[in-house]
RNA sequence: GGUGGAGUGGCCGAGAGGCGAGGCAACGGACUGCAAAUCCGUCUACACGGGUUCAAAUCCCGUCUCCACCUCCA
């Protein structure tokens, strides 16, 4: 069985076949770090590393680039706003966004080009979209350079629209464009913006427009033609429509396929700043570990919308502190877990249609049941081959917890859990002398003591032992 | 006006013509001194109205509701 995925582009799930065998190119949108991230936010991250890693664990060499857009009009705004500058917002916003993915084990892109360090790459390209009679200097003085999508037939393929079924935009200034769907590629700089954001450029001083950068950094890194391009579905248009026609009208293939991810919405509607920073990813995390809420992500399909709630987050959480006890109890039975170096053929399939996530966690799901059942039969070697195979399932989800990734191990053999051990273990030896005097009271106060201190106590054939009861 | 998507059991969430995805919660049982954890079982759902078919959550027609995008939103 080989990868499937759905292609925006031909609304279809068509089977992936490289540009050349054996290597993947993959481009991601990335964000542009304008503010705190939220849930919202990093969603295509997690989506599209779970590709990266899918791709990968199926052998092929993949180069991965996602860009961060370091200067538009909100950055601008915002950071004037604020009285700082811009390129201090957007690179403080920037560092946020790192140690949210860090937080979310995220793994890094083969590249991760910002649109600030391209602009000579980005007026190249508009340099040939003018020689080529697809973009035009406007005729006001202003020093903005459009796209004419009147000169590109094919304008609209991506998302089927036709030309003259599209509105145009309501703050669209007409003054200098042919067409007011025309684009901009080039922003000519205005007397109130600061003078760091603008480059020179044959047309003047400036700016690069939103959708140029994409075009110039995906042909510089991935070639003119690459495999995969992707993002949310908010991009579709006008971003992604406007990248492939200037890209094509430039002589560029562009890319084979387009992915698009699903919103995550609160309250039935998209999550905007009004909410205030609840989403913002520093603060979920207060709530559960970064595990939980990638778990959270990565059970959902990449496609499907995901309406947020807290209960659902928290359920996720416990759902995932299930596969983790799996994995604990039989390393408690007889050492580490290692990883597995197979996958259930079910689990495969799952992921190769269509990076099917939810299929493919319902397999992890089977495999810890059935890691359960053999553990409590005293199977403790199938109950190993089976944790085993769970543990490299999460791996390739990237959602090991023993992945260094995500700090150092609950049950790192640190200063502080020796403590906790000795302490513990005094209290459990009264328990036990308790409970051999059937002295229950006794017994279940010394739990209980434990238990409002947030450790846990189990009574396992091993023995008692003891956990924390959430690591929040 | 144009384009695209959604409505599934108490909840979350898959599936896209025919064997009850899975999880969480709840309840019952096993285990336990009692718990916890784990296992077993129970709760048989597809917005509404028609239609096609031996068979529809899935296809067709109609209706309702909701959402996204339509030129710098993840």
């Amino acid at each position: 069985m080989t990868l499937r995925l759905y292609d925006t582009a031909t609304r279809e799930v068509r089977d992936f076949v490289p540009l050349v065998e054996g290597r993947a190119g993959l481009y991601l949108c990335g964000l542009t770090v304008q503010s705190e991230p939220h849930v919202g936010h990093v969603r295509s991250g997690v989506d599209f590393d779970v590709l990266q890693r899918w791709l990968r664990h199926s052998g092929y060499d993949v180069t991965f680039i996602r860009n961060v857009t370091d200067i538009d009009d909100k950055i601008l705004t915002k950071a004037a706003d604020q009285g700082r500058p811009w390129f201090n917002l957007a690179y403080a916003m920037h560092r946020e966004l790192d140690r949210a993915y860090a937080a979310l084990n995220v793994a890094p892109p083969t590249y991760e080009p910002a649109a600030t360090g391209h602009v000579p790459e980005m007026v190249e390209l508009i340099g040939a979209l003018v020689e080529r009679g697809h973009a035009y200097a406007a005729a006001d003085g202003s020093g903005d350079v459009y796209f004419d999508v009147r000169s590109w037939p094919s304008y609209g393929e991506l998302t089927r629209q036709g030309i003259d079924d599209m509105e145009a935009a309501e703050d669209a200034d007409p003054r200098g464009k042919r067409d007011p769907r025309d684009f901009a590629l080039w922003k000519g700089r205005k007397a109130t913006e600061p003078e760091t954001a603008s480059w020179p450029s044959p047309w003047g001083r400036g700016r690069p427009g939103w959708h140029i950068e994409c075009s110039a950094m995906a042909g510089k890194y991935l070639g003119p033609a690459f495999d995969i391009h992707g993002g949310g579905v908010d991009l579709r248009f006008p971003h992604h429509e406007n990248e492939q026609a200037q890209s094509r009208a430039a002589g560029h293939a562009f890319a084979s396929y387009w992915l698009h991810n699903a919103w995550i919405t609160t309250a039935g509607e998209k999550m905007s700043k009004s909410l205030g920073n609840t989403l913002s990813i520093p603060s979920v995390l207060q709530r559960v570990r970064g595990v939980e809420l990638r778990f959270y992500l990565v059970a959902a399909h990449y496609r499907s919308h995901v309406e947020f709630s807290f209960e659902a987050l928290d359920e996720a959480a416990q759902g995932f502190r299930r596969i983790e006890g799996l994995l604990d109890r039989v390393a408690a039975a007889g050492g580490p877990v290692e990883c597995g170096d197979t996958l259930p053929a079910a689990f495969v399939a799952a992921m190769d249609d269509d990076l099917g996530t939810p299929a493919a966690v319902a397999v992890l799901y089977d495999a810890v049941r059935e890691g359960n059942r053999q553990l409590a039969a005293g199977d403790h070697a199938g109950a190993r081959e089976l944790a085993g195979g769970v543990r490299a399932m999460l791996a390739v989800l990237g959602l090991d917890p023993a992945d260094p990734a995500w700090g150092p191990a609950a049950g790192a053999d640190d200063q502080l859990t020796h403590a906790v051990d000795v302490l513990v273990a005094g209290l459990l030896e009264q328990r036990d002398a308790a409970r051999a005097a059937k002295d229950w009271p006794t017994a279940d106060a010394l739990r209980d003591r434990l238990k409002d201190a947030g450790i846990a106590i189990e009574d396992t054939p091993d023995g008692p032992k003891w956990s924390l009861t959430d690591a929040r």
